[in-house]
DNA sequence: AAACATGTAGAACGATCTGTCTACATGCCC
DNA sequence: GGGCATGTAGACAGATCGTTCTACATGTTT
């Protein structure tokens, strides 16, 4: 599962970086934009003449692409639902590559990403706060999301007779929200360690 | 610490329970609408016009209690952060009190707050979530709150070397989301169970 | 009685939001 | 060349947002 992963778009620091956004099509260009400013700055915050003026695009043309700016949030979703799983999948397993183990490898990817000056937490968490209490699929979506993070984990770390996937990926998602908030990057991964360490040793 | 706390209003669900909202002067009555309406559909989903109606007042003693929707929103924080800390102390000692072990009492008291059909994650969180990426001193408070969380973890399961709180309150930080996002609540409380004995057995 | 604090209802302002519309330009296919 | 898909700029509609304002009522204090 872990093994057949192509390598995604990312630099040295992993990340995430997008193509470079005149040459694609209005589709795209709208895409990237919302998800730059759906991500930074919330959904609710972001207007669609922000989404228009980023994506050099006319009003016409942006919705004659997306019905709503409603199909526009289920499209976003789908795409950070690809870019980032992906990104997540390539770093275990170039950490592992690198002879980490599986808890370090984890650790390592997390620390990463949390010290990126683009994080902004988990963008599938900060929908279902934004969204969740009026539009109960968006919650879907992001159990549908979290389950793949937890099936990721199971077969980074192995199966042996129970799974520990949920349980780390409980853990991670504490992580993801601390860092958020803006609590120092080091502690919050040495209480990712200590959590970890103790579901692993079960 | 955890022994001098007054019982906070609640029913035998443990539900937040309001005050009888016409008996009390307009401040209270607009902060509590706030509350409400905030926790339930979101601060940016909340119209001031809504609160008015709920609260009862008309829109000039509402602008003449607070001076803005912003300030309003500091209020609502505040009232949160006092009103939930002393229901999870109380619920906490209640369960302690009926004999059951720290991390017992913590199980149960997360699983009841999830099952209140109002429960719709961390307010703070949400709040995070929301507002964060325009309004860092948003954050600041969040950290607040967390850490007074952890500091109420740390005297209830004793602190012997390290402190365990840090770590307990990423856990339970994971579970609030997971519970918030419409996972099984059972579910939840048993990725809770294996986190909190892995940090215990420490 | 006068002054004042405190409340009401609701109009109005200016900004911003999503979404539609008009009017026009360009390039491709038949 | 005619039709059509695809693009542009930008005005406009209709709703909602936070906030201010007018005009009036009530009860307390001086």
């Amino acid at each position: 599962m872990l093994a057949d992963v192509e390598r995604p778009v990312y630099n040295t620091l992993m990340k995430f970086v997008e193509p470079p956004i005149d040459s694609l099509p209005p589709r795209e260009r709208i895409l990237i934009a919302a998800h730059t400013l759906f991500y930074r700055e919330g959904i609710r915050a972001t207007g669609i003449d922000k989404i228009i003026d980023q994506s050099s695009v006319s009003k016409v043309t942006f919705y004659r692409q997306y019905a709503s700016k409603d199909e526009l949030i289920r499209a976003y979703l789908d795409y950070r639902y690809g870019k980032w799983i992906s990104w997540f999948k390539a770093s275990l397993l170039e950490a592992t590559g690198d002879g980490l183990s599986a808890a370090d490898a984890l650790v390592t990817t997390l620390k990463v990403w949390f010290s990126t000056p683009e994080f902004r937490g988990c963008a599938f968490l900060n929908a279902a706060a934004e969204l969740g209490s009026s539009d109960p699929e968006i919650l879907e979506i992001v159990r549908r999301h979290k389950q793949e993070m937890s099936s990721v984990l199971d077969s980074l770390f192995g199966i042996d007779a129970v799974s520990a996937g949920p349980a780390l990926s409980l853990v991670i998602d504490g992580a993801i929200v601390h860092a958020q908030m803006g609590q120092a990057v080091d502690e919050v991964m040495e209480n990712v360690k200590v959590s970890v360490e103790g579901i692993l040793r079960r």
